[in-house]
DNA sequence: CGGGTGTCATACCGCCAAGGTATCGCCCGT
DNA sequence: ACGGGCGATACCTTGGCGGTATGACACCCG
């Protein structure tokens, strides 16, 4: 035995957090376009090499040991910084600099307008491509997919990310303009209870779709089939049949700026300057 | 052409890292144990997979494109990533929980037996191993090798980690008894113009060695070939031979512990609050 | 209770690609 | 002009990855 071997493939890892997400080695091998009986062998030969049991396998179901949710987190994180990788530097090989900006239709409480306007202006400016994303703008910095994302916090996860706050929101409920408390100056979070869920995109309702894009969420708040608590900015974005009314003992939302914290790109660095700056100035007109 | 494929084996990126950091196909291939011709073959592949040239190499000379420092950089921390995965899957898996703590023999301002101490005393305490190493305490964090370190802020890189501050200390100048300053009650950096390098541990004078334990550097001090730039709390561990003077103007050196900022184990936890609340009375006497 | 079905493991095979050896091509120092 | 050093190329061998077929076992059903 060889226990100094301390490195996997990528190849091994991805097999095994795709049968750790599934847990179930025929719709994992589907996923990854191989058949399920080299995909049982490369788990088995993975768990020898790291001498340690990853799964509890009866002949019925499959479950992860201890071990295997660890494996399972790492390796994901592991995954994404090797994506990270090979993106930066494609990035950096096309000699065409630019900036990677992820946001949330909606998301950006209006001030990126004003942003993309101020960083333009900055001497050795770079192209900003905006990318549209509801769910895992975090995740798209992370493994390199953008160079910086608008995120909210703490409704986010902001581990692994340098963020500079941009604005701090206090959050409004989101109602149709017939419903029972829409007409209220104000409300706290008891008189929502026992609104209908999701409170915001990307909660799942149990035995529902996925909330991927806001306007869906409008849509079940126009329904009545939800109720939503947002920064107060959508505000100024309401469907005609919405009305948003202040939640007075919600969290305040902070809006951060968010970037890889180990970049090193001076067109980035000049973009979250500008970014902050146009923050400050926004937030006393 | 598959522009999508965005993945790399870390056999790939091992070799690449070797060979960047080598800046040499001969000695790169040694040191991984292969033979030259699959070395240049393999780097040229991964250069068509990524369609980006990562070395500049004339036929005398081996040097990084911009692309090449890019996943130099990038990655490196993707191996530590996936070194830290299989380290941390394999501990979850022996089912004996214990903490690795990293420390530097004499950079622990004289609180860590307390702080072991205060710990093992908390309820559900876990074994403590210490592993003394004196370069590389952040790395050993950063790929699982060791749940956390105590490190010198600025002095050593945090990137990656989160950190509980513990003591703010000042510096002093480790000199030999008979040096001409020794006698003075303080100076400031300009008066150790002219000293000998180096001035800490990992600082590699030209043509030297590498300092890797600070033993070695006391005894270049003693010998009068080196100056040491030290937080205070050394002076109680001199030599008899060696006297600290404090360094007026020296910037201040904070004492952190420090951890992977995703980790989730309990046991870390409570040992990172117990160590901050021993500081926090060590503070204050 | 016996056949059917779903699931993971095993057996066996073919083929690609990683690694080895030998050699080339080129630049350099002398 | 020549030998030495270095990376690239040519060619071969083989380990291991992936595929198909089948086994072993548990559960469901009529």
């Amino acid at each position: 035995m060889t226990p100094g071997d301390d490195t996997v493939e990528t190849r091994e890892l991805t097999y095994f957090v795709a049968v750790a997400e599934e847990l179930h080695f025929g719709r994992a091998a589907r996923r990854l376009g191989i058949a399920q009986p080299p995909l049982s062998r490369a788990i088995q030969q993975l768990e020898r090499r790291l001498g340690v049991r990853l799964l509890d396998r009866d002949h019925r179901t499959v479950e992860l040991t201890e071990a295997g949710e660890t494996l399972l987190r790492e390796g994901q994180a592991a995954l994404a910084a090797v994506s990270a990788a090979v993106r930066r530097t494609r990035r950096a090989g096309r000699h065409a600099p630019s900036l990677v900006l992820a946001a949330k239709p909606g998301g950006d409480a209006d001030l990126l307008p004003e942003i993309l306007a101020a960083y333009a202006a900055t001497p050795g400016a770079v192209p900003v491509d905006i990318v549209f994303n509801a769910l895992e703008r975090g995740a798209m910095v992370r493994d390199g997919r953008a160079d910086a994302a608008l995120l909210h916090a703490p409704r986010e996860d902001l581990t692994g990310l340098a963020v500079e706050e941009l604005l701090v929101e206090s959050q409004v409920a989101v109602l149709p303009r017939g419903h029972r408390l829409a007409g209220r100056a104000e409300l706290s979070m008891a008189d929502l209870d026992g609104e209908p869920l999701p409170r915001w995109p990307g909660a799942v309702p149990e035995g529902s779709f996925r909330i991927a894009e806001s306007g869906q969420l409008m849509h079940l708040v126009a329904l009545g089939r939800a109720v939503a608590v947002v920064p107060q900015s959508i505000r100024g974005n309401l469907r005609h049949d919405l009305v948003g009314v202040p939640v007075t003992d919600a969290p305040p939302t902070t809006l951060v700026l968010a970037w890889p914290q180990d970049a090193r790109s001076r067109a980035l660095a000049a973009f979250v300057r500008t970014a902050a700056e146009v923050a400050r100035r926004a937030g006393r007109p």
